[in-house]
DNA sequence: CTGAAAGCGCTTACAG
DNA sequence: CTGAAAGCGCTTACAG
């Protein structure tokens, strides 16, 4: 039972006393300048070894006026889309001068103001964030006016002159239209999604967008919103399925609408790619699991992520605020749950 | 356009110069001090509303020798599994004084090393480790030795007094081992995970204790190590079922080597569920989605972050280092590809 | 109840 | 090439 005794803290001016110079000169020696002449810095770091010195950036930064931390706001965490962008932001500012403090605000518009006080209180360098749906112009304007750059990810905030990494949503949906018009569909529903999420206009639009392309005619009512959850995409389906003109192939918001869809369709004795084709959105690690093997777009989220942070680290470099927009591809990944595997519609 | 003008930060000098005030008596206000008259505090309090001050933590952290920083590292942010570890973590520290740092070391020890500077040069309150695969104690002391408290989380470091919260790994195994036994197997084997995991020994102990409490033999090569990912169970997989006593079902080390150990058996013309038995661990959301739906054993990884984050807490809160730790119940959840479903072995 | 003063651990002109 | 000094924005005894 060794009592363990807890030093306190080592700072520069026990490194300069012991080394006999001033902490000016130790700082310089830290920061790695090349005024100080060699034997100096020698004897300077052999104390910093010798003492078990550890930096201490909250000075720093205090005294700099700058900030190493950079805010990574995600609306939905447990949605393993936005953890595999998370995941993407965070390896790319591996390496960096920054490190990223994590906040899920879970949808909460409260809870991400909340946030954005806190990036503020710890003079944030940079913020990137997915915003919670409904999250407008002059909510970002706490963190934008100030002068802290800010990069969207996955989501647009309508009217806000802010950068942003977003896959190409409206391509990505027309393309998953055509793809099923061509095996044969002539009446689509797309499944899920709330207006107020900028990727509902976009992947909504793209939908209408395939139909005009094939020729086909949009139903007013094709377009089903529901909460982008499973028990959402399931209420989508039961709501298409009791529809008079009765759909036969479905684009959903997302997989996890997919997924919720999927489930309806077996509760009525339907199976995913035989009876009904449907296709999802993101192509996150489940998809390729589940049964049937989900046909949908992926958008692949860490390289996202990895964009995002890249781009953020750029502006914080560059330090005036800029707004860059960089479209990420969308692309089709076919498996089974469209049908195409097994020659088309199956009935 | 607008140029915008970034206004310097406001301090609290700024608001005792407005309020006719000291600044030492700004800093009661702000603090919620009672010692403060109301007519003050109430002429601050405006002019804190009139200048839009925001608070410096960065600057209270320097002068009060804390920090209000938490680190989160984790050993695979990718494994859905630690994904909602984090969110659970995330979400008990909302409402708390501190935010998480997030750090993915991608089980990589130098880059763990890297992580515990960073955490110490920002004089972190806390840490919550998932520690990367082979973590010994002297690692830990970079944190442990300046007093700085860390709960670890799912794994434990041989040796180490840290405080831990884990899963009944043990317990779930042998009760896995159990099911299966019930379901008539008496040739089984343990797939994936590999010696250096703490995880392992206790998962694959359990299989022991299962084995023996059902009167069955423990063949030597039963227990097959491979790294934790899909393609480190199909090759365990493909070990198994080269062995001159093939078993007939399978515990694996977690949920994605079941995954890949599934795939591997339908490349040798075997389903999951009918023609062997395979049993998971940790129940991702995955589990439920594929194809034959998981059996698995439960541990509830959100929970486990929030009781993590919830004794991280109470240590900082109490100052002194302390060793508790938690063990997580760790459920069975029969699903299909254990072949319980359908009535025991297909064969 | 309020103010003056010291100090947290750094960095950065400025002199020499 | 190195040191003395000022200062980043706070908090906290201490006096009054």
């Amino acid at each position: 039972m060794s009592s363990l005794k807890i030093p306190s803290r080592v700072t520069i001016i026990d490194i300069a006393d012991r080394a006999g110079v001033s902490k000016s000169t130790v700082s310089l020696v830290i920061s790695g300048s090349p005024l100080v002449k060699a034997e100096t810095r020698r004897r300077v770091e052999a104390v910093v070894d010798e003492l078990g010195y550890v930096y201490n950036r909250g000075a720093a930064n205090l005294r700099t006026a700058r900030s190493d931390i950079v805010g990574m706001v995600i609306n939905d965490l447990t949605n393993p889309f936005f953890a595999e962008l998370a995941v993407g932001i965070e390896g790319a500012l591996q390496g960096s001068d920054y490190i990223p403090v994590i906040a899920n605000t879970g949808e909460n518009l409260a809870r991400q103001a909340q946030v954005f006080r806190t990036m503020r209180e710890h003079n944030a360098a940079g913020v990137i964030l997915c915003p919670a749906g409904g999250t407008d112009n002059v909510a970002l304007k706490e963190i934008t006016s100030v002068g802290i750059p800010i990069v969207l990810a996955m989501r647009r905030v309508a009217g806000a002159a802010a950068s942003a990494v977003v896959p190409n949503n409206r391509d990505g949906a027309a393309r998953a239209v055509e793809h099923l018009a061509r095996l044969g569909h002539r009446n689509l529903a797309f499944l899920g999604g709330v207006a107020a999420m900028s990727a509902f206009a976009e992947r909504s639009g793209g939908f209408a967008d395939g139909i005009a392309r094939a020729g086909l005619v949009l139903s007013p009512d094709a377009i089903i919103e529901a909460p982008p959850t499973k028990a959402g995409g399931a209420a989508a389906m039961n709501h298409a399925l009791s529809l008079p003109l009765k759909p036969t192939a479905a684009l959903c918001f997302n997989d996890i609408v997919a997924i919720g869809a999927v489930h309806a369709l077996s509760r009525h004795g339907l199976e995913a790619g035989v009876d009904f084709a449907i296709v999802g959105f993101d192509d996150i690690a489940e998809a390729a699991q589940m049964s049937p093997p989900l046909t949908t777009i992926a958008v692949d989220a860490t390289r996202l992520g990895e964009r995002a942070a890249r781009m953020l680290l750029r502006q914080i470099e560059i330090g005036v605020p800029r707004v860059e927009t960089y479209i990420g591809e969308a692309r089709l990944i076919v498996r089974e749950s469209c049908g195409a595997k097994r020659g088309g519609r199956g009935n």
